[in-house]
DNA sequence: CAAGGGGCTGTCA
DNA sequence: TTGACAGCCCCTT
């Protein structure tokens, strides 16, 4: 139904139906938004949500399982607590997208 | 209209 | 495992 819808919102939507305690890869999301290579666009729509933003931006990580912000950007803590708050947990500073990932744990 | 940047990805060494 | 390079596309000046 969202076919008329630019690839943002679909972003929006994708990430929104992430479910709890999973995470997705940027580019798993700009895939079932029907462009793998929007990988990057994922992040800059991220960028652009209001801090008040319902959608989970927070299970949103890079390829490697990996928070794509610094450790010392309080982004990086406060995704970090989010996703710890539900359920999922961190090894070496990353996640198990084997466990944790969306759609790939089941 | 042209140029630059971006919360990336995948491959090679 | 990490580091470096190139490729991809959209959005804002």
């Amino acid at each position: 139904m969202n076919s008329e819808l630019s690839i943002r919102e679909k972003i929006w939507q994708i990430i929104a139906y992430i479910p709890e305690g999973r995470v997705a890869s940027y580019g798993q999301i700009a895939r079932v938004a029907g462009c793998p290579n929007h990988a990057r666009l994922v992040g800059n729509t991220l960028r652009n949500l209001p801090k008040d933003t319902k959608l989970p931006w927070h299970r949103v990580i890079n390829s490697q399982g990996r928070i794509s912000f610094p450790e010392s950007s309080g982004a990086y803590q406060e995704q970090r607590n989010r996703l710890e708050a539900e359920g999922v947990i961190f090894a070496a500073g990353r996640i198990s997208l084997k466990e944790f990932g969306w759609q790939d744990g089941v």
